[in-house]
DNA sequence: ACGATGATGAAC
DNA sequence: TTCATCATCGTA
C-alpha cells in the first residue's frame, strides 16, 4: 500500500492532522531518485494567538503561507543557516501548521531539509509528486501507546503556550 | 555553554 | 536604519 495524502488530509484540525501524521512517510524526489523517510517527531502551530507561532504577529511576508491553503509547504531559514519544513492545516484563513522536526535515522528539523535537499524553493508549493516533495501513506500502523506527547521545543519565549503538549513523537524503538 | 550566521520584524 | 531575536546545530 502506497498513497499519497491529499490536501483533503491536512484540512482538519491540527492536532488530529499531526498526531495522524506520524508513521507517515516523507517522501523526495530528486532526479531519478527518491528519498523516503518515516515520520517520527512533529510539532503543531496553531492559530492566531499561539505565541510560539511565527502568526501570533500578524500575517507578514514570510508567514502568509501559514494563512493559506492547507497541504502546502511553509519553509523558512532561520539562526542564519536552517530551513525548517512545515505542512499547512486547516481552512484557508487560518493559520496553522506543522513542523517536520525529526524522521527516521534523521533527529533534527534543520538536519531533515539539510538531508532531504529542501530550501525556500518549496515554500508555497503544494505537497505532490509535481512539485517533488510530499506524504505517503504507506501503510505502517502507529500504536496510540506508542505516541509521546510534549511540550514543544525551543520555545521558553511564549508564555503560556510553551506549555502546550503540541509536540508528537514516537520513542527510537516503537512501530 | 557557546558561537555561527543572516533573515525578520519592531523600534527609532 | 539599527537592533535584538530566533520553531538550531556542532563543538566543547
Amino acid at each position: 500500500m502506497r498513497e499519497v495524502l491529499s490536501q483533503r488530509f491536512f484540512d482538519r484540525p491540527t492536532l488530529r492532522v499531526t498526531r495522524d501524521i506520524l508513521g507517515k512517510y516523507l517522501v523526495r524526489r530528486i532526479g531519478k531518485r527518491e528519498l523516503a523517510r518515516e515520520m517520527r517527531d512533529v510539532e503543531a502551530y496553531i492559530g492566531f494567538k499561539d505565541r510560539a507561532s511565527h502568526a501570533s504577529r500578524g500575517r507578514t511576508a514570510r508567514n502568509q503561507v501559514m494563512f493559506g491553503k492547507p497541504g502546502v509547504w511553509y519553509v523558512y531559514f532561520t539562526y542564519g543557516m536552517h530551513w525548517m519544513l512545515n505542512i499547512v492545516t486547516e481552512r484557508k484563513g487560518f493559520p496553522a501548521a506543522i513542523l517536520i522536526r525529526g524522521v527516521g535515522g534523521i533527529p533534527g528539523p534543520g538536519r531533515v531539509t539539510k538531508f532531504f535537499k529542501i530550501d525556500r524553493r518549496f515554500n508555497g508549493q503544494p505537497a505532490n509528486r509535481r512539485t517533488g516533495l510530499w506524504i505517503e501513506d504507506r501503510g505502517v500502523k502507529v500504536l496510540p501507546r506508542t505516541i509521546r506527547r510534549s511540550a514543544r521545543i525551543g520555545v521558553e519565549y511564549a508564555g503560556p503556550w510553551k506549555l502546550k503538549l503540541w509536540r508528537f513523537h514516537l520513542s527510537p524503538q516503537t512501530t
